[in-house]
DNA sequence: AAAATAAATTAGGTTAAACTAAAAAATAAT
DNA sequence: ATTATTTTTTAGTTTAACCTAATTTATTTT
């Protein structure tokens, strides 16, 4: 079975929105996440119902079958391996990789991604702290919560970001937020949920709660 | 300008056919190279003409334009750093990397391509002993010729081969023969033009004249 | 429960890239 | 110089992946 590269690209957008998202997945967020159209979705879902990567009743709704999830997993790790390979061996930023790694994803070769994966030495996360599924589609998730949800006098370490966009990303450097940073939550604002949080024990720093809410802390 | 994969392919199959090879280029030379039908050649040449990286006339011929050999030498570049990094850190066998390379030629980000070319250290010829074009598209072309042509007694190196197929690749791996190896002609068998050599001062090999004539040599 | 609204699908069209079969042009053979 | 052969192009289809506009189904509101 195999999937051309836009099904591929469905695919993942549907892993994503179910399995890590909420439970149902409507036409309209699929054409979002994808930036197409609906009508273009339903088309597409109708297909992937053939091939029997997803459950699909017209009007009803989908359902992701465990085939379609082991396949999605697959380009998972292979864009994740390569965001990896991106940053550590070509030096690129944290933010220049999403592009470049959404076109390697769809390369075909199984002995290029095992190979490639024993270069990196196996990493278990990409360069934003996403987990990256082993050959055999395990993902190994740490509990990690949003920065937004933490009290105050709470600490923990920057594990992962939930929004991968150039601009987000880059702001993070600017502030000198990073994966790995020790974090304590000095003070919580009522009025708009920002928050006050030390870094590394010397820094300060204030962030809005819709900054806030897009950092994955694993509290200690 | 942007080229689709197809369009890449075909220009570089164009390229190859004409400034590497013969001056005249027919449909079915392409048709024959890129394992499609005329007819569909003739459809693809007539859009490449369009897009002015060849001048075509139909039923005539056609010539590939200054910017097409720009264009077809930036994928050839890309084909053939891809190809290093393969063998060089994936540890590839020289005879894997042409279809995985294949793919990997057409990823557009002018960045990857340049960090690429840096970390493997600017290398100048492919695992095949081809030149890689530079960023500007210049090639350093060597003065190489078949061992097939060599005379008894000449000497030279092994410093390219003509037939990339897995088939002949693995052949040469088998008996030893190999880029950067030191050769000597020892004979000329003249009913079926095959040869005898020397390896490394060591080794005596003999092939048909069909090998020779596909191992290319920098004579001394 | 009917009407209004929102969501999803279908109908019909476009573009890229392939194909087969038929026609046209160029080349080779008599 | 015709005729025959080969080469190339055109005509007409197919499939994948998109689109807009129209229609159908589901959901909400009155
Ligand atoms: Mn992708
Ligand atoms: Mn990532
Ligand atoms: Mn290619
Ligand atoms: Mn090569």
């Amino acid at each position: 079975m195999e999937l051309t590269t836009a099904e591929e690209n469905y695919l993942k957008a549907i892993y994503h929105l179910s399995v890590e998202g909420k439970k149902s997945v409507s036409t309209n967020d699929i054409a979002a996440e994808i930036r197409t159209k609906p009508a273009s979705v339903s088309d597409m879902l109708r297909k992937l119902g053939e091939k029997e990567v997803i459950q699909y009743r017209k009007y009803y709704g989908l359902q992701i079958t465990p085939l379609g999830i082991q396949l999605a997993l697959q380009t998972i790790r292979k864009h994740r391996l390569w965001e990896v390979f991106l940053v550590d061996k070509l030096n690129f930023a944290w933010d220049e990789v999403h592009e470049v790694a959404e076109q390697l994803e769809h390369i075909q070769s199984l002995l290029l991604i095992e190979r490639l994966d024993a270069y990196l030495n196996y990493p278990k996360f990409d360069p934003h702290g996403d987990p990256i599924p082993d050959a055999f589609g395990d993902v190994r998730s740490r509990p990690r919560i949003a920065l937004q949800e933490m009290e105050i006098d709470q600490s923990g370490q920057i594990v992962a970001v939930k929004d991968s966009s150039p601009a987000f990303l880059r702001y993070l450097d600017k502030v000198g937020a990073y994966i790995g940073a020790r974090i304590k939550v000095l003070d919580k604002v009522e009025f708009d949920g920002s928050v006050e949080i030390l870094v590394d024990q010397k820094k300060t720093l204030f962030m809005s709660k819709d900054v806030a809410s897009n950092i994955l802390v694993l509290t200690a």
